[in-house]
DNA sequence: CTGAAAGCGCTAACAT
DNA sequence: ATGTTAGCGCTTTCAG
């Protein structure tokens, strides 16, 4: 591979000029700086990305964190924080933290392989958060409440959501109203949960354990959790999963089952994933504002880049959409 | 930012013993590597990774280049070029090719911030992964044919996919068939298009060309051409979508239009996306090996690395799914 | 086992 | 406008 210096021998120029020719820098005359990318052109010379980030100790990159690249549930989040990045001139990258400590995410957060990163991805710890972030290091969370400085919180009021979902469930007329929850870990789990309880609890209903499976947060989790519910017999009227995905999964359950929603049940999710529209019935659920929750997390972290003070937490409204696997009692 | 050199100094050893000691080599005595370890977290020492990577000369990492981050469509691939990384003791990070030239996939491989990449990113020139592989950088393309030295293709199929959906609805007794096509520089679209073409051929039946939309293989082109087919009237008895997106798109139109699959018309897709048994109905579609494919292009591409011997071109078979969205007549 | 020293390829003062 | 030079932080010979 040809450096800079092999460039400056055969263009016959000093390693500087060479340097300045090649980063387009204007104190170098319209000859020499021809010659010089001809000489580049000639050698098929690059630029070695690392040598120039050492030395700028700059990356120009920030990262996305993301517990599972392979979820299909972040795709609008993603592509708002894609865009402020190229806005700003700088590369997003995407990374994951599945293999706990020794993930790629987990290296890049330590050695500061990138300007900055935005997380979301519970299955990082508080610690390396806190312990990562810095003053040439923004973080902004977006899977949990965590303080720390230069690590700032953009969150969705899950609890709002929550509450939503399940008020709009009573209002219908249900009583008898399931939570199929997801990881026990999760803070947006308890959240959204919690929102849930305290619907019941103001209509004076009651929670049954029964009634409350864990599935995951995934669409095969929501599917043996409403399999196993379906066991159970004694079916309740209405079902409020903690996100789109199992409540997806446990369509199919149901419809297996000849169980039909929202005839006999009524179904409601959460997140509002592009799928949900498209599935049979289409799905009544709780819309995330993922756009702007993406664009949020990455202007705040280029402000934070530019040295501009930000609040220390931000926590964006949610609403319900209604389509048609919710029917009144 | 502690450097090493800090820790040294604090430790009272010599930079190169606190080298060795941080980075675990056995000749340091137990007692001096503690010391050096304490005087680390002390000083809450990183190795800078850079500084690491440009002595190295080596990253330790592999990029999947993909046209759009945010795409749902290759979840499962993915994961399991994630776990083929994983397995070899390396990171994976994903890029964007979006921003063509000046995007960050460019970038990464241009100036070889990874080791290698596998890239299904058509937006990407051929011309720049040419230039870019080479002995010390091995490239994996899954989305079009291209020859090259260090660079090998990992297909699947695509054609005899395509002639596959269209004999199937020919034996299903369909004779006017409709094809949704994929954006007209697609390598992909363009193979299942002559799989088509040529199971219609063979059947003696003709392609009209008011039975070809396009639906750049979006769901809403999916959406958009259905009901621009269904305004010419005279609808075809079934349709082959270049893809499940399309595909789910256009099942939303003609349930709209209060068109049933697969009483009235027949639909069949391309990609078997986890989506696709969830519609209504299930959508019949011809699976893509996607596991495989991940699998085999991580492991070629490690192999590459290795500097073993690779063959230039792999083809992936590929078979259907029947599910309930065509129907004999 | 430890220490001194030589770079990896590049940028950016500084000097000419 | 161009050349000289000193590192960025780290690994790794090579001598003690």
């Amino acid at each position: 591979m040809a450096t800079i210096k092999d460039v400056a021998k055969l263009a016959g120029v000093a390693l500087s000029t060479a340097s300045y020719a090649l980063s387009g820098d204007s104190k170098v005359s319209a000859k020499t700086k021809a010659k010089v990318l001809e000489a580049a052109r000639e050698l098929n010379y690059r630029k070695n990305g690392f040598a120039m980030d050492l030395k700028r100790s700059r990356t120009n990159t920030i990262a996305l964190i993301l517990t599972d690249l392979s979820g299909p549930y972040y795709s609008e989040l993603i592509r708002s924080v894609q865009d402020v990045a190229l806005a700003n001139g700088y590369d997003l990258i995407a990374c994951s933290s599945m293999g706990g400590r020794d993930s790629t995410a987990v290296r890049f957060l330590r050695e500061k392989r990138v300007d900055g990163a935005i997380i979301l991805a519970h299955n990082i710890h508080d610690d390396i958060l806190v312990e990562s972030a810095g003053h040439r290091f923004p973080i902004i969370v977006m899977d949990r409440q965590l303080s720390s400085d230069h690590l700032v919180n953009v969150l969705v009021d899950g609890e709002q959501g929550g509450y939503l979902a399940t008020r709009h469930l009573i209002q219908a007329g249900h009583q008898k109203i399931a939570y199929i929850s997801g990881p026990s870990n999760s803070y947006d789990n308890a959240l959204r949960y919690q929102g849930y309880l305290r619907a019941m609890r103001e209509a004076g209903l009651e929670e049954k354990s029964k009634w409350r499976l864990n599935g995951n947060f995934v669409r095969e989790g929501g599917y043996s959790a409403t399999k196993m519910m379906i066991m159970q017999g004694d079916l309740p009227s209405a079902v409020f999963y903690g996100n789109d995905e199992m409540a997806i999964g446990g369509l199919k359950a149901l419809e297996e089952r000849g169980v039909s929603v929202p005839d006999d049940i009524s179904v409601i999710g959460f997140d509002d994933i592009q799928l949900s529209e498209y599935v049979h019935p289409p799905l009544t659920t709780i819309r995330q504002p993922k756009h702007e929750a993406g664009s949020l997390a990455g202007h705040l972290l280029f402000q934070m880049l530019n040295g501009e003070a930000v609040d220390p937490s931000y926590t964006l409204t949610i609403n319900m959409i209604e389509r048609s696997s919710v029917r009144s009692v």
